[in-house]
DNA sequence: ATTGACTCCTGATGGC
DNA sequence: TGCCATCAGGAGTCAA
């Protein structure tokens, strides 16, 4: 579900709740997600949430005596809730704070995780070898044209490579592309530096614009109130198969890359 | 070094 | 109404 805007709208909503509260404590009633839900976070209770950030899709808790990373995976969500809120059947989590609110994760597939992080240097291998953030200097489309020479592998696959630049889905890759004016197939190596270029500045816009729509709700993505993200609205050919093309008519099609499901335009993306 | 396939899991959807 | 196949917003891991 959540790609970066997701995860980012996640952060600034649940935020305002944790910030400066107090461990009471943690229910884990489903510990197995992606990875077990390791005891270690149990000696974060007693102990402030001092900072609330994201690396990537992973958000981090962090606190004097560790921090929490989560991950939505495909399927997660966050919710803030008062404390006592009943527990649906995939309501893995509760953090529970002294404000008698707690922050609660959701996510039916399990695909997410839960983790502990004894200190912010602490060598981790999910987020070591992760690129730079999209929405940072660090990543622009100079970086893109330079890492893609002689690759052979569809762009598509390219940007969704979290070495290449992190956070980029399957949603926003689609839309972005098509913004781009860039064939998905196209093999990496291919697209030229002028696209590049563009498609940088593209993945930054498309990635800011969706955050201040509150992300992109398909199905079951919400905000930490529970409200829908409304960028889903804007998506130009995301799920768009067969309908009219919005630049030139032509219908959308679509294609497998990567075992992803691809939406583009064969007349305008080249 | 790159690249592509497979995998984890549940729920929604559509065809018969 | 039921049953089965297919498909989902991610990404680590393995093998070629």
């Amino acid at each position: 579900m959540p790609e970066l805007p997701e995860v980012e709208v996640s952060r600034l909503g649940i935020t305002p709740h944790l910030l400066h509260k107090q461990i009471t404590a943690i229910k884990v009633r489903q510990p197995k997600l992606r990875w077990p839900v390791p005891e270690e976070i149990q000696q974060l209770v007693g102990f402030q949430i001092e900072r609330i950030s994201r690396r990537a899709k992973y958000l981090i808790l962090h606190t004097a005596n560790g921090n929490i990373l989560l991950h939505l995976g495909m399927s997660g969500s966050l919710r803030v809730v008062p404390k006592d809120t009943p527990a649906g059947k995939h309501d893995h989590i509760d953090i529970v704070v002294d404000s008698d609110y707690s922050l609660r994760l959701t996510d039916p597939r399990r695909f997410g995780a839960c983790l502990f992080q004894a200190e912010d240097t602490s060598p981790n291998p999910l987020l070591d070898n992760l690129g730079p953030e999209p929405l940072t200097d660090a990543f622009d489309g100079q970086r893109l044209y330079d890492l893609s020479r002689n690759r052979k592998q569809a762009v598509k696959t390219f940007i969704m490579d979290n070495k290449i630049v992190v956070g980029v889905g399957n949603i926003y890759a689609n839309e972005s592309l098509f913004l781009a004016g860039i064939d998905p197939r196209k093999a990496a190596g291919k697209v030229t530096k002028q696209h590049y270029l563009a498609l940088g500045e593209i993945i930054k816009q498309v990635l800011a614009k969706a955050i201040s729509q509150g992300g992109t709700t398909l199905k079951d993505f919400a905000q930490a109130d529970g409200k829908p993200g409304y960028f889903a609205q804007e998506l130009l050919v995301y799920g768009r198969n067969g309908e009219a093309c919005v630049k030139c008519a032509e219908p959308i099609e679509s294609v497998v890359i990567g075992q992803r499901n691809t939406f583009y335009c064969a007349k305008c993306q080249r």
